[in-house]
DNA sequence: AGAGCTACCTGAAGGC
DNA sequence: TGCCTTCAGGTAGCTC
């Protein structure tokens, strides 16, 4: 499922039922999902207060008031939802109007806080995966030390754009994924944004003309923008936390538009698919060069 | 060091 | 209807 506004939208839904609460309960109904999970998993959660819940990446961060915190990563089909059975009335009334999904066998694990919430974890694939980190040491652990800029944050800029691609030696399509470099761009949103800056996904990344990385950095943080706005991108899995549908998908220019024609104003392109890395990647070979 | 590929897993969709 | 192939939002861990 999830690129960067995916699990921002996941984050914001958890937020107000995750901090300030403490794990009740905690089941585990399987002994792995991409990985094992850590050691006594349960046990170091239980009875422990979550300070904080933040994003890194494509990665969710809870704090622990144990000096761990516990990261979570969605893979390509994870999700969470809040039920609602004891939710206190200030949360339910924000957050339970939609409709739930069901329970399914694809529920891997179960939170119950001592606030009456409770939040479980679906992952059909299993891709996805939990960590639990010492807070102090997070980002000398292997998953983040080597993270690249958020793009988001205000040290991503178009000079440092500009450098990327200037030092990167693939296609903008493999520069712009790598996640040692930006941090958070996954399919859906790096052909986005390369349809919005017009530059195409094949040409090496070293070639994109100087100004072009400022039209490039301005596309890329307005897509990841309004996609947050929409709730995220709803194509199989991906659910806000209380259930709702993200909307961004009725947005996209290109991706998944195969055949279709353009939507750039004046131009009579068609939509291509293409394969880069083995992944499917869509643009419009009329405007994007 | 860095680029490129495979593997991990289930489910949906399309061709025959 | 059923069987087979292909594809899907990601990335760790191999090769070269």
């Amino acid at each position: 499922m999830p690129e960067l506004p995916e699990v921002e939208t996941v984050r914001r839904g958890l937020q107000p039922v995750f901090v300030g609460a403490r794990f009740l309960h905690v089941e585990k109904r399987r002994p792995n999902l991409r990985f094992p999970f850590p050691e006594r998993f349960v046990e170091r959660l239980l009875g422990r207060r979550v300070t904080s819940l933040e994003r890194r990446a494509k990665y969710l961060l809870a704090e622990l008031d144990s000096g761990e915190t516990l990261a979570m990563h969605l893979g390509m089909s994870g999700s969470f939802r809040i039920v609602a059975e004891g939710a206190p009335a200030t949360v339910a009334s924000e957050a339970f109007h939609f409709p739930r999904s069901k329970a399914s066998e694809h529920d891997h694990v179960v939170f119950d806080f001592d606030n009456g919430a409770r939040v479980v974890y679906n992952d059909p694939r299993r891709f996805g995966f939990m960590k639990l980190i010492p807070t102090d040491d997070l980002y000398l652990d292997p998953l983040f030390a080597d993270l690249g800029l958020e793009p988001l944050s205000d040290r991503f800029t178009a000079e440092k754009l500009s450098a990327i691609l200037h030092a990167a030696r693939g296609p903008l399509k493999a520069t712009l994924l790598d996640q040692k470099r930006i941090a958070g761009l996954g399919n859906i949103y790096v052909c986005e944004a390369l349809h919005r800056a017009r530059l195409s996904p094949e040409r090496p990344a070293v070639s994109a003309p100087p100004g072009k990385a400022k039209a490039l950095h301005g596309a890329i943080r307005d897509v990841l923008e309004e996609a947050i706005a929409a709730g995220g991108s709803t194509l199989r899995d991906h659910r806000q936390a209380d259930g709702e549908l993200g909307y961004f998908q009725h947005a996209f220019a290109v991706y998944d538009r195969e055949g279709a024609p353009c939507p750039r104003k004046g131009c009579k392109g068609t939509i291509k698919r293409i394969a880069q890395g083995g992944r499917g990647t869509f643009y419009c070979p009329k405007c994007q060069t």
